[in-house]
RNA sequence: UGGGGCGUAGCUUAGCUGGCAAAGCGCCGGACUGUUAAUCCGAAGACCGGUGGUUCGAAUCCACCCGCCCCAGCCA
């Protein structure tokens, strides 16, 4: 017999020897001389079983004074059984008390409100479901690293105090020194530019900011994105990289975060079907097919929500809008030559409703188009000089995307909404904890 | 910001055509040697979001305010 300290989730390995588990109770069933006390210790859940006449008297006063969330420390047999939760459970032969609990514990085994839970997520994160959207969230991080380390891409860090640069909308401003205000990054897009023409193929993962009044489950204040950028793609090339993207994280999910999923009870056929290529709907052809469909959506207008679920609704894998009208886009994007109204780039809408997991494009890569957007933009040029620099040194042909990950774990894991998918979501009426 | 909905015990909700504030869960006390959100018995627990108004009387009707949820816009 060994005697060894191990997490839940291995003891499936040492049935027949004992061990000692420590971690906080969630459960505490008594049926008078025989207990259960179910703990977690952030691997997995253990029920141990407490026989009043097989432990001290000293143990058996401390199972009296467990209650939920105390901190434990457990030794016993570790032994299959049908009835437990996980298939192993401990006869205890000693408990100890590490931390105790007060009882006003606020999370129950039940239903709450979304708002109660926001307030205590610093206590939610202990739930179970919880516990696998934040494994789930990391297994897809480390697909996603995994998947530029693999084909040589180099991650470069960029700034979050930034001048005013990016895109238009809503800004976090902060006094800076004697340099006036700075605003928190929206993107790390043109600083990754700048690293493409330097690295080859970089991507960032990075905290992102947007302080616009958007209150659906699909928007964060602060959120985290992933933005590869290529040089010598095109936007054909570009959208290659982002179905292979998609489908390698998909798969990865699947092969090691199958455990979460079903404890998420995420329906996984839809996601098997994941693979490339994805399909591909020009702009065009997508508003022909809407107005059939009865949207009221016009030639030039941007795909609304409303559209972007009726369009998806035909399709059963992540699909690629492409070459949208100028109008509707960021200034960067290289003009279409085939279609001047319009920009290479596109939208990769996830699929079963997810909406925009991806925004990519070819970016404008000639000096003198590039500039005469910013001023069509009514951009303030000086800021730009050195965004300018990168065509007027050695311009090259590039492409990149941004994948939003708070989007893609709730895709992946089939949450509703996007707060339950970061461990302390910031939103317009949320700041704390 | 616009449209819709909602604030009642620690939590989740019922009560809302005005007339003594309810239930389930949790907690506390008790019973039980295999429970799975255990079960059974008992007890405690409320400034009905706030302010004003109508009325003999307001959780209920009216006005204003505060907070939250859903949808839309913006986007990842």
């Amino acid at each position: 017999m060994t005697f060894s300290t191990v997490s839940i989730s291995g003891l499936r390995g040492v049935v027949g020897q004992t061990a000692t588990v420590r971690g906080w109770v969630t459960h505490i069933r008594s049926s008078g001389k025989v207990a259960f006390v179910v703990a977690r210790d952030g691997s997995g859940i253990l029920q141990c079983v407490i026989v009043k006449s097989a432990v001290t008297a000293k143990s058996w006063e401390t199972f009296g004074q467990l209650t939920v969330e105390a901190s434990v420390s457990v030794t016993g047999e570790i032994r299959a059984d049908a009835r437990a939760p996980g298939g192993v459970e401990m006869g205890v032969s000693d408990l100890n008390l590490i931390g105790d609990s007060p009882l006003d514990y606020p999370i129950q085994p039940k239903e709450h409100g979304i708002d109660f839970l926001l307030d205590h997520r610093h206590l939610w994160l202990r739930s179970r479901k919880q516990v696998a959207i934040a494994r789930a969230r990391h297994e897809i991080e480390q697909a996603i690293h995994d998947f530029f380390y693999e084909r040589q891409f180099v991650r470069v860090d960029t700034p979050i105090l930034t001048a005013a640069i990016g895109e238009r909308s809503g800004l976090f401003a902060t006094e800076y020194f004697e340099e006036g205000n700075a605003y928190l990054a929206q993107t790390g897009q043109l600083y990754g530019e700048a690293a493409a023409a330097a690295l080859g193929k970089i991507y960032t993962f990075g905290p992102t900011f947007r302080a616009e009044k958007s209150k659906t489950r699909r928007h964060l204040t602060e959120f985290w994105m992933i933005e590869p950028e290529v040089a010598w793609n095109d936007s054909e090339a570009n959208m290659v990289l982002q179905e292979d993207f998609v489908s390698y994280i998909v798969r990865r999910a699947l092969d090691r975060a199958s455990d979460e999923l079903k404890e998420l009870e995420r329906d996984t056929s839809a996601l098997e079907r994941v693979k490339a290529p994805f399909p591909r709907i020009n702009y065009t052809e997508a508003v022909a097919t809407l107005q059939s469909k009865g949207s009221t959506i016009q030639w030039g207008d941007d795909l609304g929500a409303e559209d972007e679920t009726l369009l998806v609704a035909d399709y059963d894998l992540p699909i690629f809008v492409f070459n949208y009208p100028k109008e509707a886009k960021a200034f960067y994007m290289k003009e279409n030559p085939d279609d001047p109204r319009t920009v290479l780039c596109n939208d990769c809408l996830g699929p079963e409703g997810y909406g925009e997991i991806i925004g990519g494009s070819q970016r404008e890569d000639n000096y003198d188009r590039l500039l005469a957007r910013i001023k069509e933009e009514g951009l303030p040029v000086d800021a730009y000089g050195w965004y300018l620099d990168l065509r007027k040194y050695g311009t090259f042909p590039h492409a990149g995307f941004g994948l939003g990950l708070e989007r893609t774990v709730a895709w992946i894991c089939g949450l509703p909404h996007l707060r339950e998918t970061i461990a302390f979501p910031r939103m317009m009426n949320r700041l704390r904890p």
